[in-house]
DNA sequence: AAAACAAGTTTCAAATAATGGAACCTGCAA
DNA sequence: TTGCAGGTTCCATTATTTGAAACTTGTTTT
């Protein structure tokens, strides 16, 4: 249902490597043969490929799978190469700097949110052990930013991929109802998380566009109620939304650096 | 040779993920067929798969594929889930602001060294920007002070996979003075890179041990010769290596919970 | 405007690799 | 010794991958 099906090696090898993240722990051959849709003789053999390729490492003591090597450098290139997380973070330190609150980076995953960055109030905890976290994008803050700004004709399939679970009884959990809010955000130009995840939890939420208009991500500052109300966050949304354009702008730059000519382009 | 041939599909498609991150920018559909020894029609498909499974982006209005995000993902479980790293990164803290001078994490990644975290002396740069790069273990001390401390059996195999180029003329070059080195090395319970990569930097480097004995990876201290001597960087040695202690029976805690019994272990 | 071209996409029979049921190891426990 | 669970290997069947060539599409050149 993820993916796979008769669709691919390929599909199967990652689905393989899915579960193994999933664990969060090194894991035994039996382990992921309970939770895995394959035969013993396959699934042995997509391990043993994946290992070979150093994607997975095998640990001969405990007799254990764990995430290999190949990964974190493959990751490593990703973060580098995708446009909006290196641009942003010196304004990530910069609005964290300003409004001392949690501060989050985030972008479009399939139907979800993917936290790419983040910085936190106090003592920041490094962001990698926060980023690379997947969350609902119907009732988080950056989540319904981005929504909103979405072009018509991705909203119906995205939506129809949420699953309404009511975190709290502020949750918003129809089409309908988000389709009205998000037109609210849209007029208000940017989002709120009223405690419609966690209770206790509020947010304010920016959409990041490119100058063209199209969604790359969302910014967010993200406090408690026992430290702040919606209304005091929103004081802040100016300048979060002055911060998204910049990134915004600078990100479109970076994508597209010859904007005015288009001469020959020679290959290597 | 690098890897693949008839190898596997998966290996293929691995391949063609990292001749993408190598370019380190969006790339084009002929510039990949350029540098891989793919036909057309295979590449092509290649690349539908990798979408299709979202560890490469397409984008439709340059017609250019970037590293996904479930690669992102995924490798943010990766780091999380490797025992050493996020053990480490206390650690790793602790040191960078006792000495004031750029700290390295590595572990062995094929043949080579793979830096897993940093700390830069004056203003951290955020370790996602510098971690995921690999580096010659001949020449380099966290290099050394593994190979140093590897399994006899294993030497062999990765000391004829280094390149032994010399980048400057105190390289250690030949399979037999790195055999002398590395005694010198366990002699003396550290390793010195004595400029051996770049001219002017020098840095002290000791082995991260699991309680077993089995290397984990490795931790230095790196500065210039502008700045300090070898001699005052050994002077750090058995601070940076009671360190590396704590952070290897952190790790060999974490890896092997259970040292005191192992009753039967159920499934789920 | 027509022709030539470059870049990307699709086709299809042949070749190859993946599949998975079952047999087979290998400790370890009863 | 026997039984058993966790792993590993076999191999005929099956399904996927392969890649040369044909085909689109959009862009230069004549």
């Amino acid at each position: 249902m993820t993916a796979a099906a008769g669709d691919g090696t390929v599909a199967k090898a990652l689905e393989v490597l899915d579960l193994v993240a999933g664990f969060g722990h090194p894991v035994r051959f039996s382990d992921l043969l309970d939770h895995s849709p394959y035969p013993k003789a396959t699934l042995y053999r997509l391990l043993q490929t994946l290992v070979a390729q150093r994607m997975l490492s095998f640990d001969p003591d405990r007799s254990t799978y764990t995430l290999g090597l190949r990964l974190v450098r493959l990751a490593h290139a990703a973060w580098d190469q995708s446009a909006l997380a290196p641009i942003a973070r010196p304004h990530l330190d910069v609005l964290s700097a300003e409004v001392g609150e949690t501060v989050h980076l985030a972008q479009m995953d399939h139907a979800q949110v993917l936290y790419v960055d983040k910085r936190n109030a106090r003592d920041p905890i490094p962001m990698y052990s926060q980023a690379g976290k997947v969350g609902p994008a119907y009732c988080t803050g950056v989540g319904k930013a981005m929504l909103a700004y979405l072009p018509e004709r991705d909203l119906p399939g995205i939506l129809s991929q949420q699953s309404w679970h009511p975190f709290t009884p502020k949750t918003v959990t129809s089409t309908a109802a988000m389709m009205q809010e998000l037109a609210t955000i849209r007029a208000r130009g940017f989002a709120f998380d009223d405690e419609e995840h966690e209770p206790g939890i509020i947010c304010v939420a920016v959409p990041i566009l490119s100058t063209g208009g199209a969604v790359l991500g969302a910014l967010s500052v993200t406090s408690t109620t026992a430290r702040t109300t919606l209304d005091n966050l929103a004081q802040l949304a100016p300048r979060i939304t002055q911060i998204a354009r910049t990134i915004g702008q600078e990100t479109t730059n970076w994508r597209f650096p010859e904007e005015t000519a288009h001469p020959n382009r020679k290959r290597a």
